[in-house]
RNA sequence: GCCCCCGUAGCUCAGUGGAUAGAGCAUUCCCCUCCUAAGGGAAGGGUCACACGUUCGAUUCGUGUCGGGGGCACCA
């Protein structure tokens, strides 16, 4: 049984919208606003029409103001209303307008803050996508968290969110680490051959060709002293070395090769796969590259853009005329060596997504792909799709300090911090909550000390700190907070209790804003507000006091709260422990 | 050169077309015989980079300048 609530500001616009219709008809579409003033003295709302229409009427702001002011239908909500400034209507209102959040959030439980805005809708998001050629980095986290929050949400806001990674196991990267893998290997086996300096570096790749000897001893020895064959100098052609060496490597392995190709897939994105769960990130779906090499849409998009003739061939490369759409050059699709770009799949790719029905879909991608955004959705418009139905989310860099200084990060010979040290030092819950704490498309720079800091600088232990108060507070009270729906909520009304009402009012609001935003960071900060009304209202007054009715409505109110930091830390993935 | 992000307190950052711009840290004080002090309260600290424009009103929107970061492959 759902308990009537009357949501403030909505109600406030019915009511001044209701006004202006009767007393100034000739303006009756006037945009509504209403905000929250700063100062308290200018009441718990305010609206600024009487200013707006004072232009297009002709008429003094503070005139109209009046005569909207008489205009307003009586509310149980407002206490009374006072014109002020230069013309803004202020809002006072009763303590009901608050106390009947909480009977609200009884009925909502922890699924109070969660929206219809949605609609359900079916929106995608796809996030992290990193080439599983190594362990995950600080990098990746960042969008790991800031996706998988963003995907919950949406989810909260009444979407139905898919959530994929699209595994890049088509191209270069897995070969050269193939080669990195097989060239360990023959370390192994007592056979040197020049490791380049462009190939992976890491420990795990030498893991890798430790399981491989382990199973299968020297059988993937084959012709090793041809492993350079035909090898350009690595100084003066590195690449093209490397290049020589996959592709000698290919040859003398034969169809081995695809064992050792899928062996170091297989153990990388397992590894992923295994960090990301215990970093509370989940996949719906993880989306092959090759397979769309494999069901032939690659070619079939090709030829689509061919037929609309978007396609040129110039210096023996197939090109996309991607300048046609905005962008500053055009693409090439396939190059002149017969191999498609990861352009081409990635065309393919947008288009198999739409073609999944998706209303909405969202690529969560590092800051430095934005040059990337103008020919994919320069695609989607060729292929004659809505490319207005696709959302990039560019994640900038993080940076970590530790001391006040720089933590030294190289992308390069295996000496930067993966994902997995970071949680590991941190913590999961600081980690997560951590990374989507800034402006996804914000430089972040991530204080390792205060991160792990046990003490009250940090943001993370605040939060935690006000769920696991007030499960102590109720835990000696000793009854059972959901019989507390029911009680008389009238004497919350001190200005603590009133703040913490306000603030948990406008709770479902911020998550609809954040979803429409794409901005999981609101959500943090949201909390932070919520918790610290709750410490500032714990420090001021006993909640277990001796009047009966009082002490049920403080305990109403903190149960309330602590279904709303529930709520907002499951959407940022981080716990909420009861003891601390 | 072109494109993107940013410039708000000593530091790290929120924030809004509205009235006197906020938080945390740092600094100086104060509060546990009392539900967890991982907490609360007080004080100081600002030309919201700068200029011009739009507006009744700009820190917020637009243009430009300066400053910081990033990106501009037949790599992914």
């Amino acid at each position: 049984m759902s308990a009537p609530y009357t949501e403030i500001k909505p109600h406030l616009v019915d009511l001044f919208r209701a006004a202006i219709a009767a007393a100034l008809p000739e303006a009756a579409d006037a945009p509504v606003e209403i905000d929250h003033p700063r100062d308290a003295a200018h009441g718990d709302y305010a609206c600024s029409v009487a200013m707006k229409l004072a232009k297009t009427l002709r008429r003094n702001p503070r005139e109209l103001a009046l005569i909207i002011q008489a205009a307003l239908p009586a509310s149980p909500l407002v206490d009374k209303t006072e014109i002020a400034g230069a013309g803004f209507i202020n809002v006072f209102l009763r303590p009901a307008a608050y106390q009947q959040i909480v009977p609200y959030i009884f009925a909502r439980g922890d699924r109070f803050g969660d929206g219809r805005s949605g609609q359900g809708k079916r929106v995608q998001v796809e996030f992290v996508s990193a080439n599983p050629t190594g362990p995950l980095h600080v990098g990746h986290g960042r969008g790991a968290a800031y996706g998988a929050s963003l995907a919950n949400v949406l989810a909260a806001a009444g979407y139905e969110v898919a959530r994929e990674y699209y595994v890049n196991d088509a191209g270069r990267q897995m070969d050269i680490l193939a080669l990195s893998t097989w060239l360990r290997y023959l370390e192994l086996c007592g056979i040197h051959v020049p490791f380049p300096g462009n190939a992976y570096q890491g420990d795990y790749v030498r893991g890798m060709a430790q399981m491989i000897f382990n199973a299968h001893a020297d059988r993937y020895v084959h012709e090793p002293w041809r492993v350079l064959d035909g090898a350009p100098d690595f100084d003066t052609a590195p690449d093209a070395h490397l290049d020589q060496l996959i592709a000698n490597a290919k040859t003398l392995l034969g169809a081995d090769y695809a064992y050792v190709h899928d062996l170091v897939l297989t153990e990388q994105l397992g590894d992923c796969r295994n960090d990301l769960l215990e970093f509370g990130v989940e996949f719906d779906q993880w989306f092959s590259e090759q397979s769309l090499y494999d069901s032939g849409i690659v070619q079939r998009t090709l030829a689509l853009l061919e037929k609309n003739g978007h396609i040129y061939t110039q210096d023996g490369a197939k090109w996309f005329r991607s300048t046609h759409f905005g962008d500053e050059k055009d693409r090439v699709v396939l190059r002149e060596n017969g191999q498609y770009t990861y352009f081409a799949s990635d065309i393919a790719y947008h288009l198999n997504k739409l073609e999944r029905g998706f209303d909405w879909l969202i690529d969560v991608w590092g800051a430095d792909h934005h040059g990337y955004i103008a020919r994919v959705t320069g695609a989607l418009q060729a292929l004659g799709l809505a490319a207005d139905k696709l959302s990039v989310a560019l994640v900038q860099f993080a940076v970590l300090y530790r001391d006040g200084q720089k933590a030294a990060m190289s992308t390069r010979s295996g000496e930067f911090v993966t994902l997995r040290e970071l949680r590991r030092e941190v913590g999961n819950d600081a980690a997560r909550f951590f990374y989507v704490l800034r402006k996804s498309d914000q430089h972040l720079d991530f204080d390792l000390d205060l991160a792990k800091s046990q003490t009250s600088d940090n943001p993370v232990y605040y939060i935690q700190y006000a769920h696991a108060r007030i499960c102590s507070v109720l835990a000696q009270w000793g009854g059972d907070p959901a019989l507390l729906a029911d009680i008389d909520f009238t004497p919350l009304t001190n200005s603590y209790e009133i703040d913490l009402l306000h603030r948990l009012a406008e709770y479902p609001g911020v998550v609809d804003m954040a979803a429409r935003e794409l901005a999981p960071h609101a959500i943090a900060y949201a909390l932070k507000d919520i918790a610290g009304a709750l410490h500032a209202y714990y420090n001021a007054e006993q909640f277990l006091v001796d009047d009966k009715t009082m002490r049920h409505a403080r305990l109403a109110l903190i149960t309330a709260t602590r279904h709303a930091l529930r709520h907002g830390l499951a959407l940022l993935g981080v716990n909420c422990p009861d003891k601390m």
